[in-house]
DNA sequence: CTCAGTGCAAACCGTTTGCAGAACG
DNA sequence: CGTTCTGCAAACGGTTTGCACTGAG
């Protein structure tokens, strides 16, 4: 936007990283780079949070730029598809994207079920859990999902309780 | 339906035990116990397999009773609650759903890219992490959803090879 | 009678798609 | 200049909801 370029950046440099990589993925793909798509990604990787399409609609037009959700939804398809971001479902009835360009380069979610806060943990178990099912099962792994639902430290300390509905044990109550 | 019973079973005796438990549950919520509840369970709970409510619907044609997908809804919401099933998302866009009185009470799914064949396995590896997550966060667990995608032993055989679209390991690739 | 449950159809809502116009190469 | 992208709005599809009707106690 700045410095007068009218159209997407023609050379890679200077441009943070994430942005030379998206800029590969899609000249490897023979698609166009365009500057909707350059702004849907700075959004996404100038974020360590897990956005939402509304979040990420809303920090475009904080900076002043209107992208329809249609391109934000086809960008976050290519940034999916170009394993830079990831895609993530917490059960709240849309999706969340996370790019992988963190510290935590490989992590699993703990979900607090009173305040959604999301944790990031990294987990070498999951590593055998793997191993183990190949072994087993001669099952090849290629992505998985943890996630664990729970009370965080914080809500815990703010008093919250658990509350249990439902037959607690069923399979003895028989 | 049989022996000429024309209202929900008011005694439970001779009554498969899932239809016993949910009864309880029920009763336990002051809700009544109503002949579409008791298809819609039965069906649930006489499959051993992750059902859509599509699947559910259509087993309820088959066996003569005419219930709205409303209703399956509805029903499926008390299985939940009472922990008697539960709910899957294994990412089509629907949900499925999973009685818990099977041989493997609690058990982790891995599901196959090509096929979407869903296959259980326990792991032990599991408590670990939450053990560790619970000493090191404070997060107490309450339910954890790990599910492996990947290439079932069948696909292999068949000859079915893994494409990998997207950038292999964006990190270094900086 | 009363009250909750049911079935139908409409509403909902995140996401996808079709299409006219704009932008890229 | 052809091809792809963008933005708008309509379509989509699983799920939820509103409401008149039914049925149990």
């Amino acid at each position: 936007m700045s410095q007068g370029s009218t159209s997407a950046a023609r050379t890679d440099e200077g441009a943070p990283p994430f942005l030379r990589l998206f800029g590969r993925y899609l000249r490897d793909q023979g698609l166009p780079v365009t500057s909707q798509r350059e702004a849907v990604a700075r959004v996404v990787f100038e974020s360590d949070d897990h956005l939402s399409v509304d979040d990420i609609e809303s920090a475009l037009r904080e900076t002043g730029e209107r992208i329809g959700k249609a391109t934000i939804y086809r960008t976050l398809d290519l940034l999916v598809r170009s394993r830079l971001v990831e895609e993530h479902d917490f059960g709240e009835g849309f999706k969340r994207y996370e790019h992988r360009l963190s510290n935590h380069p490989v992590h699993e979610h703990m979900i607090c079920v009173e305040c959604a806060t999301v944790t990031e943990f990294e987990s070498d178990e999951l590593y055998k859990i793997e191993n183990r099912v190949r072994a087993e099962y001669g099952f090849i792994p290629v992505r998985r999902r943890l996630e664990i639902y729970g009370l965080c430290e914080a809500c815990q300390d703010a008093g919250v309780e658990l509350t249990t509905e439902g037959l607690i044990c069923p399979i003895e109550i028989i």
